[in-house]
DNA sequence: TATGAATGAGCATTCATTCAT
DNA sequence: AATGAATGAATGCTCATTCAT
């Protein structure tokens, strides 16, 4: 881990990107009306589960009346979908962060590893609700093919390393898969709070991920 | 894998189980009540997910009429909790499936990932709704509990494989979790259909978490 | 009062007779089944009301199969019927008991008035029943018309002393009607215990009612 | 009588207020939904019974649909309640109306008999709801407590006559339990028919009423 | 843009009654 | 007589969406 930057730092720009992000107005001093829907969708929604949270709630705890969220989403579901792709953006700029720029391969993976991690650690909503939702038929095939996109610079990654052998030769999907559900497992393990996921932890997983899939020459 | 028992055989049985297990009065000829109403709702609960699942269409599929339903069960709530519990003891049983006579670790490792594997690919509904509902607030934590104690035969395994040094020293939960996960993603890769897992994919998936842990000497 | 028996004793043989009244078969050492129903059934109602007690509460509270009790009786409903029909007959039987060989119309006035306040203040779940389903459309005409009888000696008692001049002159109808109401009022304050009915709120009580109606000559 | 106001002036005003009281928009011309509910679920009830009278039939008679009803009140019960309390009130003002300004204890008791007799009578719907459910459970005790302050008047007028020596020593729950017992029983005789209820008929009743608490000195 | 009262189809659940044993 | 599993119509209530203002 020493030869890390520490996620922090970068999580933080990330963090204040949210907080703007939902506002289109740059010049209104609160949240916008449509901000304020999708921050309380979004809350709500994961607190208790889409069915669990009708429209009226939304409306109520938001501050913003019935007709206006049907002004601004036409559905209940159009709002899902709208935050589904509002995180995977956050997502795949969290992976882009401060990319470290040694060329050395295996920092580089450990800088992915550690950009994602961090980013769901620190933001528990999005990532309850990715993992909710994510296979969800909710979210419309579109959205998901928008939220692919996000994880391109990974698997140009990859395959360069395994074109370079820096990696073994493993098929690129079960590769993704495998080392994306390894930083989710340690996510899920934080949020669960069974174990304190601290820097030894977090070092032993992202070993676990790198041993799994290093080619050691 | 060359070494290992195709799990397939095992699957088999315990799908034959799985028809019999909720039969409580053995000289019906058919299915019970309880075991259609069972059924019928894990089948349509995995399609549709449970709010989209009405309880008069359990009825009307299951061939059993509204009020007989809830003789047998109190709500909705506890069908999901039968199907759940039923489940996770399938789990429980597979993974003890055809234990390899071998003491070597390793091949140790090979079956109970390959049974693992196999018992989900075999049982698509019930890995979907595994998935789906193991996070759920739905399931009562009693129930949850119940389906804990399944694992305590590969957390014994792994234990004792931290302790003969056949496994690198990492925290238990940690390898636990992501073992598991390894396990859940290549299944996800099976049921999405990206590519199709066959046994050179499967060996690559096994050898990767193996990799992840394994004390080379 | 002190020329009246106390009611206390009637009211016992009342409550004997109540005991095995229900009971058909005399050989039987326990209930028999439709008392146990009926039995259960006006514990039941008088506590939840009617709405609020399934047939599957007196079923099982009673411990007679629900196919038992449709055996017994034809309905829910016939239930009900049996149950007022019964107590009715209970309050006529109270009404008559250990009448005052005394012919002073004034003390025969305070026998009849308290042999139903004891009689009502003894059962109290006589009273709340009749109290609540008299009026009610669930009992039939019939079971109403069969009630009315035990009313006629007190009729017949009022119609004497209009006659002799013992009572004002005042329609029978509002007499019979008021001088229930006096009663039942008194039996009411008693089972609200506002206030505690002891001897002298139960002699102020009759003495309202007979200078209400008597003729001071 | 002779001295007495009739009380149908009276009750014709009352009547008048009770169309509008529902009423909270004062620009609207016809009924406002709120009290087209409370209108139709009133009479539904008092003829057809709670339980009988589906929140479906409330619906389909005031022509106002479900979800309405539910925007308004937030539950069958609350209906209920809020009729109770509203006829309560509705009793309340009846009773003190049109006050004889004669200062004459006996004629100041006539009035408030009256009062009470003419609006049960003029009321018939009120009359029956506060039958049935004064006593039950499905009445909030908030509901009742709330209720029982209209008394208060008359509880104050009963105390004064017994402070006066114009009534006979009698315990007070008892003194009112009664009389409102006797206006009771007229108006049921009115409305059972068996009888007509003409003036000389309550004239009669008053006066058994009177005879039962004055004191004659 | 914004509001929130109004809508009514849809759902989980209940319960009187039946019937095979 | 006795049993209790089975039935399914009926009910209270919810909630995504519309629309008049």
């Amino acid at each position: 881990m020493a030869e890390l930057n520490t996620p922090s730092k970068i999580i933080k720009l990330v963090n204040l990107k949210f907080l703007h992000t939902f506002v289109p107005n740059e010049h209104s001093l609160g949240m916008s009306k449509k901000e304020k829907i999708l921050r309380t969708a979004l809350e709500l929604i994961v607190k208790q589960g889409i069915q669990e949270t009708p429209m009226s709630q939304i409306s109520k705890v938001s501050g913003v009346a019935m007709g206006t969220i049907y002004h601004h989403f036409k559905s209940k579901n159009e709002i899902v979908n709208a935050i589904y792709i509002f995180l995977k953006q956050e997502m795949g700029n969290a992976l882009l962060q401060e990319k470290n720029k040694s060329t050395d391969y295996k920092s580089m993976f450990f800088q992915f590893w550690s950009n994602l991690f961090e980013f769901y650690r620190r933001n528990e909503q999005a990532f309850k609700f990715l993992q909710t939702f994510s296979q969800s038929p909710l979210i419309s095939s579109e959205a998901k093919n928008d939220g692919l996109q996000y994880y391109n610079p990974i698997i140009r990654f990859f395959q360069e390393g395994l074109q370079n052998k820096n990696l073994k030769p493993i098929d690129l999907v079960l590769l993704t898969e495998t080392i994306h559900g390894n930083i989710i497992s340690l996510v899920q393990i934080h949020f669960q709070q069974t174990i304190t996921v601290n820097e030894q932890i977090i070092d032993q997983a992202i070993n676990m991920s790198w041993n799994s899939v290093a080619n050691k020459k």
